[in-house]
DNA sequence: CATTACCTGCAA
DNA sequence: TTGCAGGTAATG
């Protein structure tokens, strides 16, 4: 078994992306669309670092799943092949005719060439993605895996309050923590937040169940609506089949700092809480107790 | 717990 | 030039 990040890239490709903010909705939306690759058999497989995946050719991609904010291929002869986008990474499946519209190649990490001459490559500027290849069991021991928590897309409200209930530490840095929900990033936690009029710096310890409650309700509604629009996309720099997310036009507290809130009209401040940075409505978000 | 490191690209 | 960006693991 092996596992990568991404790393040293060779050459540099100029071409249009959709630029996807890889959280769960994010994730959840990539998957979907790599799904038309189920049945299709690996023909060759190329990454930068050089790690041997030579057993890897002929086998068949059986399902792709999310798991957290991983995409997960299950393929034949018992193998995964699994990838973490991190924060800058990308899926993007080229044809030929794609391909040959590709002039130099960017930040490509990782190639997969299938039978019908249909590839999916990895492209990461950042490099903090990962690769992961083995045996089912070896790749779900990877700590990432086995320390994920439930996924926050459709937990139910009590699975929910049991998680966050006597829970110590900020609310914003529980969200985020994968452990104890698996997919929050952090437009998805500021988003929710916001929505539920929950201070980030807010200590779990001192929230009621109704609040708890509320910021289960904010996080289903934060996450539906941002798959049901495609995610969100940052920056427009056009793309293939003419898509991209529209969550971005409907955000309320990410990215609208100094900009008045929706609510009530009062400036929107950026604090840092979790290590991240994060917006909030000091008015309406309730302040640490 | 919070802070830092890992990287590159971009805007201020 | 500086600071900031979607995430996670490794530190103190």
């Amino acid at each position: 078994m092996w596992r990568v990040s991404t790393s040293v890239f060779t050459k540099r490709f100029y071409f249009s992306i959709l630029k996807l903010m890889p959280e769960l909705p994010e994730v959840e939306i990539t998957t979907r669309k790599l799904q038309p690759l189920t049945g299709k058999t690996i023909q060759s497989f190329w990454n930068d670092r050089a790690v041997a995946a030579k057993n890897i050719r002929g086998l068949k991609v059986l399902r792709i799943f999310r798991r957290g904010k991983a995409i997960v291929f299950e393929l034949s002869g018992a193998r995964i092949l699994a990838f973490h986008q991190r924060m800058s990474g990308r899926l993007l499946i080229v044809d030929e005719s794609y391909d040959r519209m590709i002039r130099q190649q960017y930040h490509i990490h990782a190639k997969i060439n299938f039978n019908d001459k249909s590839r999916l490559l990895f492209q990461d500027p950042r490099k903090f993605g990962v690769i992961w290849y083995g045996s089912p069991e070896e790749v779900y021991s990877d700590k990432y895996f086995s320390t994920l928590g439930p996924d926050a897309l459709g937990i139910r409200k009590a699975d929910f309050i049991l998680r966050f209930k006597n829970r110590r530490g900020g609310i914003k840095a529980l969200l985020l923590n994968q452990k104890c929900l698996a997919g929050i990033g952090n437009v998805v936690a500021d988003e929710t937040l916001w929505q539920a009029k929950i201070h980030p710096k807010t200590q779990c310890l001192t929230l009621n169940v109704k609040q708890i409650g509320a910021l289960h309700n904010a996080l289903q509604v934060v996450l539906r609506r941002s798959i049901e629009v495609g995610g969100t996309t940052l920056r427009d720099w056009g793309h293939p089949d003419g898509q991209k997310g529209r969550f971005q036009n409907h955000l309320c507290i990410y990215g609208c700092v100094g900009k008045p809130c929706k609510r009530c009209g009062q400036k929107i401040q950026r604090i840092i809480c979790a290590g991240r940075g994060t917006s909030l409505c000091e008015k309406c978000q309730s302040k640490v107790v």
